[in-house]
Parts: structure tokens; sequence; C-alpha cells
DNA sequence: TTTCTTCTCCCTATAAATGGGGAGTCCTTT
DNA sequence: AAAGGACTCCCCATTTATAGGGAGAAGAAA
């Protein structure tokens, strides 16, 4: 019989914190050592009591910091905890941006009450764990690639945007035109042009339309 | 003492209605009388088992049928029992459409688990209840009018869109562009145009992102 | 009846976005 | 040293969206 897993959880919502903690109550492996409203409170937690967690169970969509923004605070200081993203989107893109970010498991807010605890045992034993809907969709994406489900390769990178590229998708939502932008990020409108033309590329979207529905899709903004 | 107020709660997360469920079951004068996924369960549930539950706890997103949809279905069929929105989202525009639509609370997930058992109990007692942060906008919103906090007026409608604009834009947060909204929905690009140029001028935006950004914001897709 | 809304279409005109290229600098990785 | 990515800007041209106005037909409401 192996020691506990210590949980910690993370969601901007009090409510699914709630219920999240129901739910892991009735597994005697499991405790709950805490938990975040905000991403700044997680990495906060994470500096100053280090260890205290095997696995972060962590929302995407939180205030100050969001769950990428965590995911990357992890990756860049090397911490080994174990994230589980817990999310309302089952966007395959989101999940390939997740993976990349380092994240172990990936279930949707859907059956999270069915999976959480299966997937937080997983991924405590250095496995990966995913909602089998999601392990559906990444399969299908990954065919043609020899795969056995539940051992799902990290080393695919979904074609990120730069910097600058989000820069100009953000205030694109933001209903500026293309001069506006250019006034507001200091560049010239050629420049902007330029972003424009690699992100309905990159996106494989008809139009600024398809640019600001991804960005609500994916929760950049 | 009054009986005990009952409950039934709908949500499209499992972990939600959970957290909702600790949260009420901490109070011995409600009870909780079932849940549902789905809007479609929801109305179900209320033809086979009328007068079981005095209040509903009702979020705006859940597939088959949403939460707009089922207070429609209330108003249509002149269900009495009350309804409380439970939502992520704090748009103002959002609120005034349920109140039109006859809810009688709304509370944001955010600060669910303070001022749930408050909400239930304040509508099954006949009133109003919204989360203070809702208030606030409310009563911004108003500014101008006499209104007293708490006791808010059901009267007041948006600027609705008609059956055409709503029509048009639907396909446009589909990236449709103008001729093609026109060939889909059999009308002259002229007509087309005239639809987006009331959009614009009704929500107040300034080019198609913004309208796709409000029918996103507003559920509207 | 008159008024109002909705639905439909038209005109003119400008502003903005899209599509296809090219190209130089800087920086990091190989 | 070479290669690649990111950032910046330019040319060309076409398509699309936006802005302002007008107007008739049908139906509902006052």
């Amino acid at each position: 019989m192996k020691n506990k897993i210590y949980v910690h959880v993370a969601d901007d919502h009090k409510i699914v914190i709630d219920g999240i903690i129901a739910v892991l109550n009735t597994d005697k492996d499991i405790e709950i050592r805490g938990y975040s409203l905000t991403g700044k409170e997680v990495t906060t937690w994470f500096e100053n009591d280090q260890n205290q967690a095997d696995v972060l169970i962590l929302d995407i969509t939180m205030p100050i910091l969001d769950g990428i923004g965590v995911l990357k605070y992890f990756k860049k200081n090397r911490i080994r905890q174990k994230v589980i993203i817990l999310s309302s989107y089952d966007d395959i893109k989101i999940v390939q941006e997740m993976l990349s970010l380092g994240c172990k498991g990936y279930i949707t807010k859907n059956n999270a009450g069915e999976h959480i605890i299966e997937a937080i045992k997983t991924v405590a034993n250095g496995e990966q764990y995913f909602s089998p809907n999601i392990q559906r969709q990444l399969l299908k994406t990954l065919a043609g690639q020899q795969v056995e489900e539940g051992a799902l390769p990290e080393n695919f990178l979904i074609d990120t945007l730069t910097d600058r590229e989000l820069d100009v998708l953000k205030l694109i939502t933001k209903q500026f035109n293309t001069s506006e932008i250019a006034d507001t990020l200091n560049l010239g409108i050629s420049t902007v042009d330029t972003y424009r033309k690699s992100l309905l590329r990159k996106l494989k979207v008809k139009n600024a339309v398809g640019l600001a529905m991804y960005a609500v899709k994916n929760k950049i903004v």
C-alpha cells in the first residue's frame, strides 16, 4: 500500500472546488492540501509550501493568472508536481496546447466526477490521463501516427502563435481595426496586416470573425 | 416556522451540482428534490412531478435545451415555480434578457456558495434576488429611474433583435460573408447588408467581430 | 384609420480586410 | 558558419464591410 496522494485544487469558482473536495473526500488514498481561486494563488502556494502537494487540479479559466500561465510558470521553474487540467472545453487545440506546456492529464468538467479520482491516481503514478472523450479526439488527430491509448506523446506541438500575433489577435477581439492596432502596438500598418494574414493561415479561419471566435473558444480573451 | 423549501438543480456539469448540493445540505430549511443535466430533463421533470420543487436553480449553458429555452418553456406553460439563474456571466444584457423571461433571481458562479442559500430563501418568499455585483450593475443601468435596491422592475426589455437579424448574426459567427448569408437565407445582398447595419447599430459595436463577440457573450451561439 | 414594426431591396461612396508575393534585421539553435 | 524563427515593413490587387441615405409591402397594434 502506497502513501496518500496530496492534492491542490485551483478553480475560480468556489462551488466547483467544493464539489471536487466532496468527491475526493470519498477516497481514502487522497488528501486535499489546499485550494486556490486564482492562478497567482497557485504559484504563491507552490512557492511557499513546496512538496506539500503531489497533484494539482487546475482550471484553465482563472482571473489574474490563468491555467496557461500557471503551466508556463511550472515549466519555467521546473516544478515537478503533476498537473491535471480541469476544463469546460474539449477543443483539441487547447488540449494539445496544455500537453505541450507539460500537463499530465486533462479531464472535462462534464465527467469530472466519474474520472477525477482515477485521473489523480494515474498521474500520481507517473502516467498520463485523459477523459475518454478527449482520448478519442487525440487519437483521431494523431491518426496515422503509431500510438497506443493511454500513452500519448508530448512532443507534438500545435502551430503556436507568436507573441506579436497574440497581441494583434487580442486587439482584434476588442474591435480594433488594423490602423488602431498599429497605433496601439507602435507598428506599421503593413506589419499588422502581415500578422493578420499569418493568424488567418495558422488558425485556418476565413476572416476576423473566425479569429475572434477562436480567441473566445480558446480563452485567449 | 415555515415549511421546507424544495429545490431542483440544473447544470450540465455534474461537479457543479455536487457542489451546490453540498452547500444546500448545510441548511435545514432546504431540501433538494432532484437535479438535471440538460434543459430537456428539467422540463420533463416539471411535467411529470409538478409541484415537487418550489425553486429551480438553472444554469444558462446546457446541451439539448439551454437555460433560455427552459425559461421560455416555463413562461409559455405558465409554470409558477421560481427560477434562479446560476451563471458564469455577469453581462448585464444577459441578466436583463433573463429577467424579461421571468427569472426571479440571478447569481454568478463566482460567489454562488455565499449567496445561494440566501437567494433561494428570498425568491421562495416571493421576492427577487441578485448577487451584489449584479445588483450594482442593474442599478447603474437603471440610473435615472427611481428604483430601490432588491425590488427591481421586470418590465424593461433590451433592444431586441428581430428574427431575421438573429439569422444573419448566427451566420456571421460562422464566418459567412454577406453574399453567402444572402444565398443561405434566400435574400438579396442589399437586404443582408441592411441587417448587418441594424445589428451594428442595435448592439452598439464597431464591426463584425463585435457582433461575434456579442453573440458569444450572450450565448446566441 | 393611422401608426409602427418588420421585412425586403435599392443607390452612392469610402474604409477596411484579404490574398499573394518579397525582403531585411536580429537572435537563437544547430 | 549556417539555418531557422520572429519581427518588421513594402509592393501589388481584389474583395468585403461599413456608412449614409431612401423606399415599398405586409401585418400588427393603437
